[in-house]
DNA sequence: CTGATGAGCCGAACCGGTTAAGTAACGATG
DNA sequence: CATCGTTACTTAACCGGTTCGGCTCATCAG
């Protein structure tokens, strides 16, 4: 049987005070309207009953929830595989927690079942704000998300965010990175297994990518996945049937990295000494491969909880400019060598 | 500016019926206490205004949320390394999704944080029930549970549930099959890299492993880690440094597997010839590994759903049995051979 | 001494639903 | 025809907070 039968309202904080309902609301939420004296006694009643606010209540007469939402627009079975978004999430939790703010997290199918999940959220009031990832180009959310007057911060590149809030991480230079280091090392035909060619961030390391070997004089291909370790082999196996052969291959994450050094061990060819790999997304994976995966490496973590940040200020009215986190590091490691010949 | 300045409440709803809100409510509800006439009335006009409820409202006087819980108490770096949870998330989310029930995701430092946790939801009234993971031997959750009488459903074996409804998946028979396999190659040594010692799941997975080695006689030893990559490639260096070294080696989680071939092929041992590497969760990261790798497999998403259909039957008030989900099936793959010798 | 000012608190409306209790209309029953 | 039981609603209380108008009383200038 539950010792909650009596619960702890702010009606009881106020018998117990000798004050109303009202006064003790002020008090708790340290607002004028009472004296210090009373304020302390109304924290100290509170303390000892060891009150804690009806969530419900305050949302339905302050009408906000103190909570953000988050929907993921991807199968679950690709969130499996994407050790990307658990620390995403992860990252908005730690901020959210500490603020007492919760997180609404939805998992739909597609771009129509997210737009019909904001519509439901709007009508029921029941976020304040949302966390928009998997920009894409002319991405629709956006459109949708200004008509609803849904606070919103878009993870992805401000050339994506038509004007809305957005915090991003520097693909472009991450992108310029790879490709000078491997530059720099001697090779001349490279070879891009990127994601799918909708998403806004596979888009700006598309043209990243176009520029830089353009540059640098690099012989380039770009071959577009799923993102998925299948379709990251196949498009491994097709780079390495191209005559000239790349010499090296920059991968979108690391799960098509490492699906793709099977497939080029498979073919009796050696990396790094035939084919130099590097991966995005430096997740463990990159560091326990032989040999380990040279990668751009970016803190998910920390990038979630930066989102947030910028989400939740913008909640309390700071007007929101786009906000750079950060540029991805190239950590260099053993699949990075000169080519062969 | 937004155009949803005027909301659809029932009570407008009422209005435009010529009812009160009274009988809209029993009508939308599906309640006795209104004719067939003015039922259908009453929802064809929330359909042209597009009424949703609001959710606030409907948890402050019906008392329930709506919302089930589930709290993480890993570290965010974990969560981003461990498929596991994602899968697992996202298999609720499917499930909530169709009834309209919200997941509130908590992600907590240590257990001690994850009962404060369910004490400020219960405080709350926060969500209607929980689902609890990572079972401990002798849990501390369950005995604050039940003092808080909140709805649980432990993930885990009946045997660490001491009563309360659970779900789990038979690991005693599916070491028994891993063993087996390993016994019928003609193995006689061998080790195991399990995940922590306090946790249920790796203690009923300890002293089947013991039974199972005991009866098929082979020698063994474990190797207890934090189901990290860095502790799982150090427990295989242990196990390999041991006299008479094991032939073969069963890891506790898919991560580790995939850094302690990596270890084995440093020490210029091969896979599957001088070690035999069997898997525990099967992710896309066994596929795609060379050589691929023996795994115990189980469906994680499927299991996150059957998990939370069960907390929410037993919200209905049906009597809720230990329910086995299933048993994780043995998938041979290349890293499965005869010992040396 | 009087009237204005404002701090401190009360009472009540309100948010948007749910639901118990009450009521009017109506057909069935004795 | 009086009585009873249903059906189909209405009314109003209620959930637990927030917030606003108004009341009381002390303070202070005139």
């Amino acid at each position: 049987m539950p010792d909650d039968v009596h619960r702890v309202t702010i009606k009881e904080i106020a018998r117990r005070c000798g004050v109303s309902p009202g006064a003790v609301s002020y008090a708790l939420n340290n607002r004028p309207g009472v004296s210090e004296a009373t304020r302390a006694r109304v924290l100290q009643v509170a303390a000892e009953l060891e009150w804690v606010p009806n969530r419900a209540a305050r949302q339905l007469s302050a009408a906000r929830s103190e909570t953000l939402g988050l929907v993921l627009a991807r199968s679950a079975q690709t969130l499996v595989e994407e050790p990307y978004f658990m620390g995403f999430v992860g990252g908005v939790e730690s901020v959210l927690s500490e603020c007492s703010y919760a997180l609404a997290l939805q998992v739909v199918a597609d771009l129509d079942e997210e737009l019909l999940t904001y519509r439901k959220w709007a009508a029921e009031r029941r976020v304040d704000g949302v966390i928009v990832v998997d920009l894409r180009v002319g991405d629709p959310r956006i459109a949708v998300l200004r008509k609803l007057g849904m606070p919103a911060v878009l993870v992805g590149d401000p050339t994506l965010a038509d004007g809305m809030p957005c915090v991003w991480t520097d693909a472009t230079a991450a992108m310029n990175a790879a490709l000078e280091h491997v530059a720099s090392l001697g090779h001349r035909t490279v070879a891009r297994v990127a994601g799918r060619p909708d998403f806004g961030d596979v888009w700006i390391r598309d043209r990243a990518f176009d520029l830089a070997t353009h540059r640098l004089q690099l012989a380039a291909r770009i071959h577009h996945t799923d993102y998925s370790a299948h379709e990251g082999a196949a498009a491994t196996r097709a780079a390495l049937a191209e005559h000239p052969r790349p010499t090296a291959i920059v991968y979108d994450n690391d799960l098509m990295a490492v699906a793709g050094l099977a497939v080029i061990q498979g073919q009796n060819l050696r990396v790094p000494e035939d084919v130099t790999v590097v991966a995005w997304d430096d997740s463990p994976l990159c560091s326990i491969t032989r040999p380990t995966l040279t990668a751009l490496s970016h803190n998910t973590v920390g990038y979630g909880a930066e989102v947030t940040r910028h989400l939740l200020n913008a909640l309390t009215g700071a007007p929101p400019q786009p906000h750079l986190y950060s540029t991805p590091l190239l950590i260099i490691r053993e699949s990075s060598a000169t080519p062969p010949g």
